[in-house]
DNA sequence: TATGTTTACTTGTTATGACAAGATGAGATA
DNA sequence: TATCTCATCTTGTCATAACAAGTAAACATA
C-alpha cells in the first residue's frame, strides 16, 4: 500500500528528527499507535515523511530513550506499556521518575525570566542579594492532567543555556548531568502541606483551598556547590511523594 | 600531529562501536582521559581507530547516555566528573531529630491497643490479614504545642513490650535499637497533603479543613524485615519535613 | 506429517559525503 | 586600544548506500 506523504517544515530551525519525534509522540499519546502495537517500520516512516532512514532512526532512538517505544531486532518497533507503581528515594527529576515507571509526562513552560535573586534564593544558591538568576516556571503534566507547578532558580549563566533546550520533554536534572557535565550529589528537601490559592489553583486545576504539597528542594553538585533551587507545588489529590531513606550512623 | 593507529578486531562478532566504546570507557576509568579534560575529537578518533565518523559517534553517544562523558557543541567532548558514592537520607525519629536541633518535645499516648491488622497494615508488615498487631496513637508536642498525630503499628510481640516503656519521652526508634537490639535499615515513605477532619483537628488543635501533611512510613531492619508501620499527620502550618537524598548511580 | 530451506520482511551496523552551527583565536580595522 | 571579521577548529544534522542479522511464514523435501 502506498503510504501517505507527510510534510515537515524543512525551513524551520528545528531539526527534522525532532519534528518527526514530536509527531510520533503525539500519535502515541493520542492513541493512534496503541500500547503493545507495532509502529510503522522504519522504511514506511522513511517513505511517508520523505526523509532518510538515518533521520527516522534518530527520532525513534530518542523516543526509545524516553521509554515510549521499544524495538525488537528483526521484528519491529512497538509502543511501550505504562508500568505499575513502585518507588524509590533516589534524587530524581519528576519526568525521570515518572518515565522510569512508564508514565508519560511533559511540561509547559509558563515563564522564563532573568530576575534578581530574592533573599531566600540568594541564600540557598550562595549568591549576593541582587545577583541575577534564571527563574523558570513550569506546569508538569502526568497523563495529560496538570499535577504540579515547578519554580526553578538557577545561576544566570546556567539558566541562559537552558533557554534553547527542550524543557517540555527533558528534565533539567538530566540536561545538567548529561549535556552540561554537572555531577549532582545531594539534595535538601523541605516538605510541607498548604492550601492552594487562586492563582496556583488556576494553573494546576484545583479549587482554592485544596490541599497542596509544597516542596523546597536545593540540589548540590558532588562538590557540594548549590546548583538548583526549586519550589514544587503538587496537587495533594493526585500525587504521593515516595522515597526510601536509610538509617544514618554518622 | 599524526594520531597513532589502533587496531580493532573486525572479525569479532561484537560491533565495532561497542569495541571502541569499551576501549574509551577503560581509558576514562583508568585515568588516561581525566575528569573535566577534553577527549580526542571525533575526527581524531576516526583516524586513530580507522573507522567512520558515524561509528565513533555511536560509541560516544552511548558513553554520553551512560553519563561518562558530555559534549559541548562547537567545543568538544569532555569526561564527566565521576559520581559520588551511595545514598542515605537520614532516618530519624521525630524526637531524635528535634532534640538534635535543641527543641523540647514530648508525646502524649492517646491509646494503646492490640487489634487485628487491617489489609494495609497486614500487607505492609508482612502479616496475615487478621493477625494481631499493636496500635499506638500519640500526639507529639513541640515546645508544648501539639504538632502531629502518630499512629504506629508493630507486630504484637514487640508492641507488648513497649507498654511498660516511657513513650512520653523516648522515641520508639531508639527503644527498638538501644533496648531491644533491632538494627534499623531503610524506610519507605509516602508523603501527601490532605485536609484535617474534625477529629484530627481536635487532637492537634487545628480547624477542620486546615492543611495537613500525611506520611506513611514503613521501616525495615537491616535484614530487610518490615518492623514498624506508621501514619504521621503533621500540622501543615507548624512543621516542615526536611531530608537529604542523594543522587543514585544508575 | 514432520522437517528443513528459501524468501521477504524487520532492525542493526558501517561507510562516505556534505553542509550547518557553535566556539575561539588570529588578524584586520577603526 | 578596542572591536570586528574571518579562518578553522569543534559537534550537529541529513543524505545515499550497502550488507549483516534476527524473525517468521511460505514453500519444498524427506
Amino acid at each position: 500500500m502506498e503510504p501517505k506523504k507527510e510534510t515537515v517544515l524543512s525551513l524551520s530551525p528545528v531539526p527534522l528528527y525532532t519534528q518527526i519525534k514530536e509527531i510520533l509522540r503525539n500519535r502515541i499519546l493520542d492513541g493512534t499507535y496503541k500500547a503493545h502495537e507495532q509502529m510503522p517500520s522504519e522504511s514506511e516512516l522513511t517513505r511517508s515523511f520523505e526523509v532518510s532512514r538515518i533521520t527516522v532512526r534518530q527520532a525513534l532512538g530518542d523516543l526509545q530513550k524516553e521509554g515510549l517505544i521499544f524495538k525488537i531486532h528483526g521484528k519491529g518497533t512497538y509502543v511501550s506499556q505504562p508500568k505499575a507503581f513502585q518507588n524509590l528515594g533516589k534524587l530524581q527529576g519528576f519526568g525521570e521518575a515518572m518515565a522510569s515507571m512508564g508514565y508519560e509526562t511533559f511540561s509547559q513552560v509558563i515563564s522564563f525570566k532573568i530576575v534578581p535573586a530574592d533573599k531566600t534564593v540568594a541564600l540557598k544558591l550562595g549568591l549576593g542579594e541582587n545577583e541575577m538568576v534564571s527563574e523558570i516556571r513550569r506546569v508538569r503534566y502526568l497523563n495529560r492532567a496538570p499535577i504540579s507547578l515547578d519554580v526553578t532558580y538557577l545561576p544566570k549563566s546556567i539558566g541562559e543555556r537552558l533557554i534553547k533546550e527542550d524543557l517540555a520533554h527533558r528534565d533539567i536534572f538530566l540536561i545538567l548531568e548529561n549535556d552540561y557535565g554537572y555531577s549532582l550529589g545531594q539534595a535538601e528537601l523541605q516538605i510541607e502541606a498548604m492550601l492552594a490559592d487562586e492563582s496556583l489553583g488556576r494553573l494546576i486545576h484545583l479549587q482554592e483551598g485544596s490541599p497542596v504539597l509544597r516542596i523546597e528542594r536545593l540540589t548540590f553538585t558532588t562538590d557540594n556547590q548549590p546548583l538548583d533551587f526549586e519550589y514544587l507545588y503538587y496537587r495533594g489529590d493526585a500525587f504521593q511523594y515516595r522515597l526510601r531513606v536509610e538509617r544514618g550512623r554518622i
